[in-house]
DNA sequence: AAGAAGTCCTGGGCGC
DNA sequence: TGCGCCCAGGACTTCT
C-alpha cells in the first residue's frame, strides 16, 4: 500500500544513495509487471549514470539521460539498495535468489538497487522521450503538496462532482498521492463520512479537508510512511505511521478521540475506517441537530 | 463524460 | 496438520 508518503521516503533514500550511479548490469523478469519490453531497460541502461530521482503521485522516476525508468510499487512493492554479493544473489550471480525480484539493477560501484514484489501489482515502463513521460503523467491530478494545492483549486476540483467523498479522494486524476490509509486518515481528521456525496459538503468541510490532506501526508512522511506487512524503505526497514493511525487498520479498537469504536465499511468496492460519532453522514447530522 | 463495477495477483489468516 | 476459502487494494478496462 505504498501510497505518497511511502514513495516519498523511497525517493528521499534513492535521491541520496544511487544519483550518480551508474549503472553495470540489468536483470528483468518476464513477469507483467513491465509494460514495456524488458529488452529495452536491459540493453538500453548499462553504461548511463542515474542523473535524477523524482516522484509524480505513487510514481517513481529514475532518469537516465533521455530514458526514463517509472516505478509503481502497486501493493507489495518495495525498490530497496543492498551491497552486492549480499543474499539477493544466486550462486551464479546471473538471477535473484531471493523470491519475486523482479528488477535487479547493478551499479559499477558495487551497489546494487533490487525491484521485490510478491503480489505482482506494481507497474515498471521505460519511455525514451520527456514528452512520452509527460502524456503518461497527464492523467494525474494536482499534487497534493504543492504549492498550486490551493483551496480555490481544491474547490474547482470538487465542483460538480457527484460520487461519495472516499472513492473521490482514491482517484489520483484528482489529487493524486491519497491511497486508502491516508484517505481514512484525511476524512478523520477533517470528520467527514466516507459516503458523504462530494456534492454536499458544507463550505467548512471543504476548508477541513483541504487542511487535512496535506497534514496526514507530512506526518506520513515525517514517521517515514506506514508499514501494515510488505512497506519497506530504500534501506528495507518499516516506516513508523501505522503507530499514528487514528481509524485505518483499527476496526472495533476505540477512537482515540471519543472512544466510539471505529468502524469498518465497504465504499466504492473498499474498506473504509472511520468513528461513527467523530464522522457523521449529513443526514445523520441533521437528525441530531433536530433532537 | 463520469461514475460504478469487474479484473488482476498471491500471501496470510481463518475455519473446519 | 492441512486444505480451501476469502480478503487485502491501485489502477486499468469495461459497462452504463
Amino acid at each position: 500500500m505504498p501510497e505518497l508518503p511511502e514513495v516519498e521516503t523511497v525517493l528521499r533514500g534513492l535521491k541520496e544513495n544511487i544519483t550518480g550511479e551508474t549503472v553495470k548490469t540489468v536483470f528483468c523478469s518476464s513477469s507483467r509487471i513491465f509494460r514495456t519490453d524488458q529488452s529495452g531497460i536491459s540493453e538500453l541502461l548499462p553504461g548511463l549514470p542515474v542523473t535524477q530521482v523524482e516522484r509524480r503521485g505513487k510514481y517513481l522516476v529514475l532518469y537516465f539521460s533521455t530514458h526514463r525508468l517509472v516505478v509503481h510499487l502497486g501493493m507489495t512493492g518495495s525498490l530497496v539498495v543492498k551491497n552486492e554479493n549480499g543474499p539477493h544473489f544466486g550462486r551464479h550471480s546471473t538471477g535473484p535468489a531471493e523470491r519475486h525480484i523482479h528488477m535487479i539493477l547493478s551499479f559499477r560501484s558495487g551497489r546494487v538497487l533490487l525491484y521485490r514484489d510478491p503480489r505482482m501489482f506494481g507497474r515498471i515502463l521505460l519511455f525514451y522521450e520527456e514528452k512520452d513521460l509527460s502524456d503518461y503523467f497527464n492523467r494525474l491530478g494536482i499534487e497534493p503538496l504543492s504549492a498550486g494545492f490551493t483551496l480555490t483549486a481544491f474547490k474547482r476540483i470538487l465542483a460538480r462532482r457527484k460520487g461519495q467523498v472516499k472513492p473521490f479522494l482514491m482517484n489520483q486524476s484528482h489529487v493524486c498521492g491519497l491511497g486508502n490509509i491516508y484517505a481514512d486518515e484525511a476524512l478523520f481528521e477533517s470528520g467527514i463520512h466516507p459516503e458523504t456525496p462530494v456534492s454536499s459538503l458544507e463550505p467548512a468541510d471543504i476548508r477541513r479537508l483541504y487542511h487535512a490532506i496535506p497534514r496526514v501526508l507530512e506526518e506520513g512522511i515525517r514517521f517515514g510512511g506506514t508499514t501494515f506487512r510488505d512497506y519497506r524503505n530504500s534501506a528495507g526497514k518499516e516506516g513508523g505511521f501505522q503507530e499514528m493511525l487514528n481509524v485505518y487498520g483499527r476496526e472495533g479498537l476505540e477512537c482515540r478521540k471519543c472512544r466510539s469504536l471505529v468502524r469498518k465499511i465497504q465504499v466504492g468496492g473498499r474498506s473504509s475506517h472511520f468513528c461513527p460519532h467523530c464522522q457523521k453522514k449529513p443526514r445523520e447530522l441533521r437528525i441530531d441537530r433536530l433532537l
